[in-house]
DNA sequence: ATGCTTATGCTTAAATTGAGCATAAATCAA
DNA sequence: TTGATTTATGCTCAATTTAAGCATAAGCAT
């Protein structure tokens, strides 16, 4: 196998946009938090620079512009070259880079036409912090339902539905959070979102959820669960976290990301005995109850932390 | 913020040249391959087929083109558009999207100066199936201690060793596979790998493996951790093993990708419980010992399976 | 003081994981 | 044929990790 260039034409410079598209997430008053444009329907996009040195630099740069701050944590998610990805002009073909960037809530300047949108406006199936939500047994579970029972045949039927219970974790199957893109997926493939149709979508019979302009809440679905899959193992909250805080505050950021609720004592001990906070010998006056003590991050867990995280059957020695 | 176009022309087409480049792995034989060009040199790649419906499917056609067959999985990588990145013509812009790809390697047509290059030709630290390689403590760690050395001030010097030691878990840290990555990017920047040299690169105190053009060595060590990582909590280890195997052969593809030795019993009881495999009723005759019993993967697994892999103190009920 | 709230230390039970013993069932060398 | 060797497989055990919850501490409001 050679290098494997068709023809030595087709290796020429070819007429396509280069766009950045950025999932600036922050956590603002407890709510996870995603920046926006146009009313709550788009996510920030721009044009790649190429006079910046690297699309990562390029993306920083753009992003502290527009938001008068440093993004603390920038990681590429997907880039998407679809022929039928709509572009803004809708005539040229169109590659999108999109990028997971985290941020404190405090530090942003707001700009006109662009603010915080929560999460869980856009999925509200996925905030199990109080539970089971009443839209996931009330509407979800018996639209799928439906949905599986619509396919042609014994087959696809069970087979939907298998995947349905599997990926919402119905009957005996466990929630997994980090399979928030799989769900959303689902409900586009079931033509329960509004995203799945084009011109005339209809009123009735979808799930509630924000839409967003294209494949943006898809991209977003993507960050979410990336987010939710990292911060299992990268000490990443803090990058959302003011440089002080109590440990509740903490859980509380988790929670958000995760949406699942958390045991304190047991979020407290595992903290602690990963040695990624240290106490600043003050404590907070205003938690409602005793006073909490206030914590900092640890500054040498700054410099690339390695972690466990094994599950193979390794053995010791 | 409004959608960030700094100016209407920069939104213009860009001649820019989209590659692909694909990271195709297999087991040949109980060791971990990936398919190379260039003698070994050069990871496959070709441009990108705007003709496609996606990336993917681009990607897709083109390596059934070459190598007579399907790949069974494929994941993105990683988007490159680094302004040194070396191109063929190296005139223009480049935008790498590289790919990772699994197959089955019975399945590949050899192609004429092609072939499958063991990953632990290029990264021979990274196998540590017969324990800690000669290669680590004899050579790497007496030069990473004295690139620590050369760094000038106390502070400097402390951290590199720290870095050093947590990524190559030298003293009390673990040695984590997962960071095949970060290993060959501190190689790199200790200047112990060819391709941190320009035209002259020293031929004394390089670390054993074979350098690759640009960096491709770099793209391969992406995948690696990648793979690492993903075998562990989706079952994709299936698309490398012929259709009926034994546990054994399981087990010593898992090692290969892992570069670690696994409990035998244990990696039993784990794949048994995950009720992954199936037997087929037939058992292996050649195994040298008693006959093993031969498995194939279950159907129903293909369907995206919901894993556990939560580290979180999460509440139960 | 009384009761409410949040913080924090500590115990317990269950589940998971790393190791290794013991036996089974084949091949091979004498 | 026999015993050594090799691989397969069932099962136990101990250490560790994880989920839950009890109990006490220390603020505030009334």
């Amino acid at each position: 196998m050679e290098r494997m260039t068709g023809s030595s034409e087709t290796h020429k410079g070819q007429d396509v946009q280069v766009d950045l598209i950025a999932v600036l997430v922050s956590v603002v008053a407890g709510a996870p938090c995603v920046l926006t444009i146009r009313g709550g329907h788009m996510l920030p996009s721009g044009p790649f620079e190429l006079e910046h040195r690297s699309l990562q630099s390029s993306l920083r740069a753009w992003v502290e512009r527009q938001t008068g701050h440093s993004v603390g944590y920038i990681e590429q998610l997907y880039t998407f070259a679809d022929r039928d990805r709509i572009t803004d002009d809708r005539a040229r073909r169109a590659i999108s880079i999109s990028y997971l960037g985290l941020t404190r809530a405090d530090e942003l300047k707001a700009q006109p036409s662009s603010g915080w949108g929560g999460w869980y406006d856009y999925f509200p199936w996925e905030d199990r912090r109080n539970g089971v939500p009443a839209v996931e047994s009330d509407i979800i579970e018996p639209r799928l339902r439906g949905w599986a029972q619509s396919a042609s045949g014994t087959g696809p039927r069970a087979e939907r539905w298998q995947r349905a219970a599997s990926v919402f974790g119905f009957e005996d199957h466990a929630w997994n959070e980090e399979l928030a893109l799989q769900r959303y997926e689902l409900l586009h493939e079931a033509g329960l979102v509004q995203e799945a149709y084009g011109e005339a979508p209809p009123v009735e019979n979808l799930v509630p959820g924000i839409p967003m302009f294209a494949d943006h809440r898809r991209i977003l679905a993507t960050a979410i669960a990336r987010l939710r899959t990292k911060i299992k193992y990268r000490p990443v909250v803090f990058e959302l976290m003011p440089p002080i805080f109590t440990l509740l505050q903490l859980q509380r950021a988790v929670e958000a990301l995760s949406g699942r609720p958390v045991h304190k004592q047991n979020f407290r001990r595992l903290i602690e005995q990963q040695e990624l906070v240290e106490e600043t010998g003050e404590v907070a006056a205003d938690t409602g109850g005793r006073p909490a003590k206030l914590f900092r991050f640890r500054a040498a867990v700054h410099l690339e932390r390695t972690f466990l995280g094994t599950r193979l059957p390794i053995t010791r020695s």
